[in-house]
DNA sequence: GCCAACGTTGGC
DNA sequence: GCCAACGTTGGC
């Protein structure tokens, strides 16, 4: 089992757009990096755990915890000339990008904000700490995921 | 394949 | 809105 940690603006869509409809999961769609890319659709499996990260907004930093329902496949909307995220230079022979879907497991009682995941001596190696800080899937290793989910919760 | 120019991300 | 730190593009 892997973990992992994925960014979202919540102003688009949030931890709380996860919440309101529990019983289904979601897209995580739109990825368009390539080394994200490379993790959704080789890497991210059914089971393993997410935070859910809110970047570009008023409170940021880690907000809940998702599991991976659904692992890596094609994300249609590269194919969708109406859709922002598309892609001219995708084809269905040779698609470019990949997504998965997730389920909320928890939302966490507050915010753990990004300036105390920076202030924790524990958190060395977490993307966000480092400094190629902009990828928006990222690992995270089991001791520094079980720190931040206890501080979290 | 190099690299300058340009675009994007995201914290502040 | 600023700007550092990237990532991507495209001419050569």
């Amino acid at each position: 089992m892997n973990y992992w940690l994925f960014k979202t603006e919540p102003d688009a869509f949030g931890i709380d757009d996860l919440a309101s409809r529990p019983e289904q999961t979601e897209p995580w769609d739109g990825v368009r990096n390539y080394q994200a890319r490379n993790f959704l659709r080789d890497e991210v499996k059914s089971g393993d755990l997410v935070f859910i990260y809110h970047s570009s907004c008023k409170e940021i930093g880690i907000a809940g915890l998702a599991e991976v329902v659904q692992e890596g496949y094609v994300d249609h909307s590269q194919f969708d000339p109406q859709s922002k995220y598309y892609d001219p230079k995708a084809t269905l022979e040779k698609p470019r990008w990949y997504r998965v879907d997730v389920k909320l497991k928890q939302i966490f009682p507050r915010v753990l904000p990004l300036k105390t995941i920076k202030a924790m001596p524990e958190i060395t190696e977490l993307g966000l700490v480092k400094k190629g800080h902009r990828l928006s899937i990222m690992p995270v290793n089991k001791q520094e995921f079980d720190i931040l989910l206890q501080r979290a919760s």
